[in-house]
DNA sequence: CTAATGACATTTG
DNA sequence: ACAAATGCCATTA
């Protein structure tokens, strides 16, 4: 049986390490597609929660973006993983993860 | 099969 | 720079 869209999404981000982050557009790229907003979905669904990472995924322009348990809660997460975020926001630049 | 939805992105004001 | 409107794609009802 093939791989649903989300298993895909789910597969690429658990390549993301610990203190580097993500955004859906990357995913979505990774995939050969446009399809962030699914990817969005995939995660909000998220059967692998411990598993995927899916507080190190955020938007495209370096904010935070949703997350199931609070956004406030994916902001702490991800500065204990060593992440600077300075007014809710991300350095793309530095802790952005290629494939 | 058609319509509605969402953890987004890009363009416009 | 920020906020609102428009466009996008796969999933779900």
């Amino acid at each position: 049986m093939k791989k649903s869209f989300n298993e895909k999404c789910f597969s690429i981000l658990r390549k993301v390490q610990r203190g580097r982050v993500t955004t859906y557009k990357e995913i979505a790229k990774a995939l050969r597609c446009k399809a962030y907003r699914a990817v969005g979905n995939a995660m909000s669904k998220n059967p692998y929660a411990p598993l995927v990472p899916c507080h190190r995924v955020v938007n495209a322009n370096g904010k935070l973006g949703g997350f199931a348990s609070g956004s406030k809660k994916k902001i702490e997460m991800l500065k204990k993983e060593g992440i600077v975020i300075l007014n809710e926001r991300i350095d793309l630049e530095r802790y952005l993860h290629r494939f």
